[in-house]
DNA sequence: TTGTATGCGTTATCAG
DNA sequence: CTGATAACGCATACAA
């Protein structure tokens, strides 16, 4: 049942179909509400793809992130279809991994998909950060449709960044330890993404201002694994001196509880905790975890709000957004 | 740049840039290799929608879930994107939450999108079980699309359904508990989806195989919420009595954990916990959460198998096929 | 092996 | 307000 079947018992052209289609409102009410009555009987529903080729989209946007399986990613996919959704937009949605080659692979397919806008998800599509090529393929993406990236910063024509002040959040954990006499601050991450620079910076800073070294080895790199991370820090322990922990995801942060748990080391007292992205797992632990929430939410939003400022209205947008992150105190410190 | 532009450049005709492009046999080398050059020099990409058009089919499949930032649910979306991509698929996804008629327009919306096969993940979309027409939107759908399945089981043509042995796995567990001498084990669930009647059933024959009454007030319905459930606990104690839970999901077991440690429980000896989907929240508790693994990999691999086999070589492929579970042992229970 | 011509189902531009 | 008709970009049956 196309335009033509539907023109034709209607007794009209399919121009007036269309335009009734696309409620148009140079037509008449009677043939509108006839046209109407015959589309509604014969469960009539446009092309999809005529329409695409004709309109030039399809209003859908293409969501890449490297792991849907990660809990902050599917919070953060999660709130951006809801978000689209509700604008008419659609989700095509790619699991690129963290490998170069596959995030590139995956950004022009989804390009060749004729998507209206690119999200990009987490910090791993800024690259190291020690070499600018490795964000050319966004640049690159960003010829054929905007691109909008969360919790990362890339410059460039036609992209669009949101992120959380990472570096104000452990800027002031940082300093909050340090008031409680806590000096030994280990800094435990598990990539080098933009984000986890952010939050780097933040720590290192913060020592800096109070007039103590930043030590190499209270750096800490890990995976962001409850077992491996706890582990770690058993095999560890043994050469390294700390009070306190201030991971880059809860699950690292989970970790540590264990380890303290097994090493009998009394929580915040001997060894105070802070996590990060307030996951569900803050909740699990036990103690809960403090930890900071990077308004994951409201990132989501502000993207979404420009994308169809820009879409719709072909809107001046900005560029770059910086989100105040929260601390959300809970059992495992005491500052 | 369009099919016209490669043609003249490559002094052929489109029909001709089309076989290269599809790859197709009947073009001769030599016309292939200049043809395949000009494509690259321009970046030549088919326009998907025209393509679209043509073919019916963009390789796309729709895969809807009531909420992507559920660790479960998001798992399978991960799983089946995966399995969608090595085939040359892509997702389109939807997050319809849990309301009938979200779910019905959800359905619908995805389907004018011409998607090639809907995928419905989550037990809530079989239906509460009391009324056959809470399904007839997929009966209806399915008329559309083959429409898959995944933890729920609906009866119709072109419906196929993959879906964990739940009620084997419950029955094993409660098997377990009362060879241990647990003989008032609650029974913890937050729907009435399909899934949660398996569950129930198969702990209800077990008790009933052994020649033990069922019993309504070990019943219990809560949220799947740490919290929630914490709270419930402690509250109905007073009036409840057990000694083992058996929970439909992991962050309800999360929960009595929770519970316990505040009553000053020991764990398993005067409270054993089982948990379901065996997921992070598992092994975040602690004690670790003994946990019933519905194999969510294989339902998904076995879905998207049978998928490209009847889309590809239109081949019949079984309707329903049963996965068993597998009872994952730690440290929340000594069966 | 290659080219021509047509169909796919819309939207949009013009006339009327 | 309505209708005829030209794009939109590709795949393919049919000719050559």
């Amino acid at each position: 049942m196309n335009i033509y079947d539907i023109a034709k018992l209607a007794d009209v052209s399919i121009a007036t179909v269309s335009r009734v289609v696309n409620n148009s409102p140079k037509v008449s009410a009677r043939t509108k509400e006839k046209v109407l009555a015959i589309m509604k009987e014969n469960e009539y529903t446009p092309n999809a793809f005529a329409r695409g080729l004709g309109l030039g989209t399809m209003k859908t946007v293409g969501i890449i992130c490297p792991d849907i399986s990660d809990i902050y990613m599917a919070k953060a996919v999660s709130y951006l279809e809801s978000n689209l959704h509700d604008h008419g937009y659609d989700c095509i949605l790619g699991c690129s991994g963290f490998k170069q080659k596959e995030k590139e692979s995956y950004v022009k397919l989804l390009l060749s998909k004729k998507i209206d806008t690119l999200i990009l998800v987490g910090s791993t599509y800024a690259g190291s950060g020690k070499d600018e090529a490795d964000t050319d393929y966004i640049r690159e993406a960003a010829e054929q449709a905007s691109v909008f990236m969360i919790n990362a910063k890339v410059a460039g024509d036609n992209i669009y960044c949101t992120y959380a002040d990472d570096f104000q959040a452990t800027y002031e954990v940082t300093k909050a330890y340090l008031r409680r006499g806590k000096e030994k601050i280990l800094f435990m991450y598990d990539s080098e993404s933009f984000s986890a620079r952010q939050k780097l910076a933040g720590y290192e800073a913060a020592l800096q201002d109070a007039g103590y070294p930043v030590l190499g080895n209270l750096k800490f790199k890990t995976k962001n694994d409850i077992e491996y991370t706890k582990n770690m820090l058993l095999e560890y322990n043994k050469v390294l001196d700390f009070d306190s922990v201030l991971a880059t995801d809860d699950g690292i942060a989970a970790g540590a509880v264990k380890y303290a748990k097994i090493k009998g080391l009394s929580i915040p007292e001997e060894l105070s905790i802070t996590g990060y992205n307030n996951s569900i797992l803050a909740l699990c632990s036990d103690p809960e975890l403090t930890s900071v929430d990077s308004k994951l939410g409201v990132m989501c939003r502000k993207t979404v709000e420009r994308m169809i400022e820009l879409l719709e209205n072909e809107a001046q947008i900005e560029k770059n957004v910086c989100v105040p992150c929260e601390i959300v105190r809970r059992c495992t410190t005491d500052y």
